[in-house]
DNA sequence: TTTTTTTCGAATTATTTGGTCGAATGGTCG
DNA sequence: CGACCATTCGACCAAATAATTCGAAAAAAA
């Protein structure tokens, strides 16, 4: 017997790619059952709709960052390192997932609530995170913030600005670098103690 | 008042862009007509069909390749040279087109013959041009052929083999280069009078 | 064999899309 | 101005396409 996860994880990967190559709508089932040699409705054995596995593949690029950002910050040891080991991860891994993201944005998706909702779940944790790293940069007289909720939510907006779709156009490359520099720069200039 | 020719070619360069990145089937009127800021109905004042589009863009990017032919040989002047210069730019100018040819390919666009028409036209063309380039050398004493008409098609027909799908997937860049010298040097060795 | 899991073809329904048409809009010229 | 083109567009339709359902057939497990 087959492991029904891993059948269904296949489909997540294998939409994911057509939804990149082509967006949500232009995206139908039988491709990706196609590409994952099944019939159409086999789909719909491991997935309740198109819609549904659109989720799935969200879900798991969020997760994916999500990781990646947990394991940059558990390796970097003290705030300082913590904060910015987690700025530039949380970078090059969007940067990375731009290729998705590009496929989203553009088409009218946004009246999929549950984009926003997994986002917002995320970035809940994203902001709860920052904040504990930088309320640990605050005991250890690394930093200076009077109110790290603030804070925090504060960075990982400014680092959300930095997702914006006309950011990932042309540059991509040679920009990404210096932006990502600067940013920190900025963030440190007026979070560090001097 | 506009000049229709114009707009009709905004409109090709348009829907070539789209035609690209979607292909023919899953290009819609709509989007050819919002990109280029007219309602859907105003784009058949222009065209009287999404295939007359395409196929316009296709006559179009055929011409490009045969002028550039044109202009190649026409530079050069004894006919090794021309010969030479014919195969670089041919390889070279699909290659710029490659973007369009590979999405066409794959589509099951088989059943628009104009397709196929078009290349005929423009294999005529260019057979004949090769042909009297070969005619030109053997005058010259420089190519030694025995039936300059039948090695004309050989030669087309060698370059048109390497534009096949599989060609252009991955090694592009590197390996065009190389190729492109071998079949050079190929065809030269069995042409070149020694 | 019986039961459960998985697949699929055919049918159904919903949506999209190519294409038409007649009515606007707007500029040109007598 | 008003008659006359050129151009645009919204509303509409039929055909195509796509999502989803369903029941039955394989395949696997028990």
């Amino acid at each position: 017997m087959i492991d029904k996860d891993e059948v269904k994880d296949s489909i997540i990967g294998v939409a994911r790619q057509i939804f990149c190559k082509f967006g949500f709508r232009k995206t139908t089932m039988d491709e990706i059952a196609q590409a994952v040699r099944k019939g159409k409705s086999s789909i719909y054995y491991y997935f309740s709709s198109k819609e549904d596995i659109f989720q799935a593949v969200v879900e798991k690029e969020a997760a994916l960052l999500n990781s990646a950002l947990m394991k940059a910050i558990s390796e970097a040891d003290d705030p300082r390192e913590k904060l910015k080991s987690y700025v530039l991860v949380r970078m090059r891994t969007i940067s990375e997932l731009a290729n998705f993201y590009n496929a989203i944005k553009s088409e009218y998706l946004s009246h999929l609530e549950f984009i926003d909702q997994i986002r917002m779940k995320y970035d809940k944790n994203e902001i709860q995170v920052v904040e504990d790293i930088l309320r640990k940069g605050v005991e250890n007289n690394e930093f200076c913030i009077e109110d790290t909720s603030l804070a925090a939510i504060a960075i990982v907006t400014a680092l959300k600005g930095m997702e914006i779709p006309m950011f990932w156009e042309k540059d991509a490359e040679e920009g990404i670098e210096q932006r990502l520099d600067s940013l920190i720069n900025f963030l440190f200039y007026g979070i560090i103690k001097r």
